[in-house]
DNA sequence: TTTACAAACTTAACGGCGTTAAGTATAGTG
DNA sequence: CACTATACTTAACGCCGTTAAGTTTGTAAA
């Protein structure tokens, strides 16, 4: 009678199986290298077993991006009790680098691959969860709030101008560190130190001065 | 007697004939579209007869990513004659970015794709024609002439951090552009608009102010 | 207890990829 | 005229993502 049930639960503990399997293989060594054959190969399945599971190897990479991604959204749960918003967004732009360091193949897929035209159908999570896409507004919210207080430079009016700006700040120094990190005619600063040259240019940039 | 002067001629006119298939392929629909066998198509040869011309499909397009670059090569020699070095700092940082949006698949290979470990050994434009390199020093040379003028605030004063900043700030204009322009879940500013916002930020944060 | 069935999985294959080994045609040289 | 270097082709290898067609197996209905 309840077979149904355990059936169920075997087939998500596969399932689990599959995306450890792959996760480990694209957290090392990147989508390239995150194979079908590979993947069943360690898991002692053949290769068509996961099209079970999953419709795609997209969809399958995917599913663990958005997963470990729930990371990023959890470093940003102490920042939400911060009052101010100018610290509130220094935190952010610092706990988003870090996340992009320490997972440099999830950032890359997430921000740094094209998005191919028409897959905006969304996984599992749907629109709403999509954690990138939180953690934009999560910082919206924050720059709106610094806005209505008259932290930022006069001309500075526009909410999404500011955020992108902010955005494409760290976005910078993370995805520069990802791709170009080991280019060796550059000599380059220790990360730290970009992030917080990064950091207090921004803000020194857009805040209005005491 | 000059026949071999003709038949190296020759070959170097079908060397021609693939770099352009190929560039035309890598322009319109990047690297993953640039297959040996659709290029050797368009050119009626077969797949084999590009490896006679190039290494691999990966030196190949290198070839044409590092061609192309000279582009901005190009575009900085106008502003090697503007004399203010804060002003030209400004004119690179815009040329840069202006670059990135018209080749964005050139731009994605050469910033935006990690280097694997261990390809040092250059193409034949040799380690210090390195456009990419070329374009870094330009830079570097600019800043360190503008932090001898005094014109950086009190406490920046390692050229490289100032140009790594200045590096990562149009960067992420840039690759976010690239990577991300189609996402609808951001309001995105116009570009011409994200790089004004961008360059203002920078200066107004990393300039000594009036 | 037997039969039917649906779910989970495998085997074999397709078409594509980058690349290489082996063969061929040809033009210039002794 | 024979020889050889050069520019090419054909055929294949081993990978890849993916699919069509079977096979096992445990459960549920007869």
């Amino acid at each position: 009678m309840g077979s149904v049930a355990r059936r169920e639960r075997e087939k998500q503990a596969t399932r689990e199986l599959i995306l450890d399997a792959a996760r480990d293989l694209f957290a090392r060594d990147g989508y390239e290298a995150v194979t079908m054959r590979r993947i069943a190969e360690q898991i002692e399945y053949s290769p068509t077993a996961i099209y079970l599971h999953f419709t795609d190897k997209d969809a399958l990479v995917r599913e663990i991006c958005a997963v470990d991604f729930l990371a990023l959204a959890h470093a940003f749960q102490p920042i939400a009790l911060e009052r101010d918003p100018v610290v509130r967004i220094k935190q952010i732009g610092r706990a988003y680098i870090e996340f992009a360091l320490a997972h440099p193949n999830h950032y890359r897929l997430m921000f740094m691959t094209p998005r191919l035209p028409g897959q905006e159908d969304m996984n599992d999570y749907g629109r709403k969860g999509d954690p990138a896409e939180d953690a934009y507004a999560f910082l919206r919210m924050a720059v709106v709030e610094a806005l209505a207080q008259g932290r930022f430079r006069a001309g500075l009016t526009d909410p999404d101008l500011i955020c992108q700006t902010l955005w494409a700040g760290v976005h910078g120094v993370a995805a520069l560190h990802v791709a170009m990190s080991s280019d060796t005619w550059v000599d380059w600063r220790r990360p730290e130190q970009r992030t917080d040259a990064m950091l207090e240019t921004l803000f020194s940039g857009l805040l209005r001065q005491d």
